[in-house]
DNA sequence: TGTACATCAGTGAACGCGCGTTCACTGATGTAC
DNA sequence: TGTACATCAGTGAACGCGCGTTCACTGATGTAC
C-alpha cells in the first residue's frame, strides 16, 4: 500500500529512528542491516532512503535518540530525589543494574555504543552524536558530586562516568561468568564510598 | 607455491593469529574479514580453515593472544617496580596513556574487545577466552592493591579495572574532542590518589 | 645416500548468501479548480 | 462540496560487491625402500 499520509510518514521516520535506536545498541552498527531497521520499523527496506541519506546518517540519529532517553531519565531521578547525592545513588544504581546489563536494548548509549563509535572514521556522524551526548550525561552528573569547586566536580563526573561504563562493558562481556555480578558489585561499592565521602 | 614444510607452517599459523590479534583489536570480529586476516599474515584466504574451524575459533585464540601480551607486560611492569603501588601506577599510566589510546591493535583486549564480545553468543568460544584472560589480569592487579584483606583487593582490583576499561573505550569514541583526554586525566587521577591512600 | 612416490599446506575459483544502495512502479494522498 | 489529477511514500526487484566456507588442484615435503 503506497504514499501514506504526511502525518503517517512523519510517525514511520520516527518509528525507524526508535527501532534503530534499539537494535543498534543491541546487536552493533555492523551488526545490524538496514533490512532489519526497517524491518523492525514494520516496513520494507526499499522506503529507507526516502528518510535517510545513508546507514550512518541514521546511526547518528539513533544514536541521539537514545541519549536523549538517557539525558531524560537521569533527570527524572534528579527530579524525584531528596538531594543531589541521592540522586547520584540512583543513577549509579540503575546503570550498574543486572537488569540493564541484560537489556543492551533499553541501556545508556555510553556502555552500549561506545566500542562501536570507538571504529567510526574521524568524520563519521554518529561521532559528534556520541561526544555531544556524553558531554550532556557528564554534565548532569558533575551537577550532583558536591565538592564546591566545579574543576574538581567536572574530573569527578568525568571518573564516574568512565568507571560505570566500564564495570557494564565488562559485565556484558562476561555475562556467563561470575566475574560479571562481582565486576557490577566492585563498581557500584567503589562508587557508592566515593559518594559517602564526600 | 604450494606445501610448506611442517615448521613454516606452524610459523604461518602463529602468523595468522598473531596478525588476527592486533587486526580483531583494531577493527572488531565483524568489520574484519576471513580474506583480511590471512592476507595480514601474507597469504590467502582459502588455506584459513586448514588451521582453524571457524573464523569463531580463530577469534578466541586471537583473543587468548591479545591477553597473553598483556600479561607478560604487566607481569614485566610488575618485576620492575620497586614496590607493589608503584607497579599498579605504571600499569595505571601504560593503559590510560594517549598512545594506547591511538593504538588499539597493542593495546588491552579488555578496552578493545569487551564490547564485541559481548555480543556474541553465549557458547561462542572467544566468551571464554575473555573471561580466563581477565581473570588472569585481575589477578595480577589485585596482587598489588595491599589492603591486607583478599576480598578488599579483589574488589579494588575489580574497581580498578572496571575504571581503566571504561575511560579508555570512551577515550577512543570521543577521540575527536577535547573530552577524551580529560576523560583519561580524570581516571587517573581517581586511581592514583585512591592508590597512594591504601 | 639416492630414488620413487604418497602426503598435504597453500592456492584461487566457486558456493550460496546478505549487504548498502538504486530505481521503476503503484496507488492513496492532497491540491487545484 | 465535488471532481480531476499531480505528487510522492512505500514496495520489491535488481545493482555490484564482499562475506564465510568449500573444494579441485598443485607441487614441494617428507617418508619408505
Amino acid at each position: 500500500m503506497p504514499r501514506v499520509s504526511k502525518h503517517q510518514s512523519e510517525l514511520n521516520r520516527a518509528a525507524i529512528t526508535q527501532a534503530s535506536s534499539r537494535l543498534l545498541r543491541e546487536r552493533g552498527i555492523v551488526g545490524t542491516s538496514v533490512a532489519d531497521l526497517m524491518g523492525a520499523a514494520g516496513l520494507t527496506h526499499g522506503g529507507f532512503y526516502g528518510h535517510f541519506d545513508s546507514k550512518d546518517e541514521l546511526a547518528a540519529e539513533a544514536c541521539k535518540a537514545a541519549f536523549a532517553a538517557s539525558v531524560d531519565r537521569w533527570k527524572k531521578r534528579v527530579a524525584e530525589a531528596h538531594d543531589p547525592g541521592a540522586a547520584r545513588s540512583a543513577i549509579i544504581d540503575a546503570f550498574l543494574s543486572v537488569k540493564s546489563r541484560n537489556t543492551p536494548g533499553q541501556s545508556c548509549p555510553t556502555s552500549t555504543l561506545a566500542g562501536d563509535v570507538a571504529r567510526e572514521a574521524a568524520d563519521a556522524p554518529i561521532r559528534a552524536a556520541f561526544a555531544t551526548g556524553l558531554e550532556d550525561l557528564l554534565k548532569i552528573l558533575e551537577s550532583l558530586q558536591g565538592s564546591g569547586s566545579p574543576g574538581i566536580d567536572r574530573r569527578a563526573a568525568s571518573a564516574d562516568l568512565a568507571l560505570l561504563v566500564g564495570a557494564q562493558v565488562l559485565a556484558r562481556a562476561t555475562a556467563q561468568s561470575p566475574l560479571s555480578e562481582e565486576i557490577l558489585a566492585a563498581a557500584r561499592a567503589r562508587l557508592l564510598v566515593r559518594g559517602s565521602e564526600s
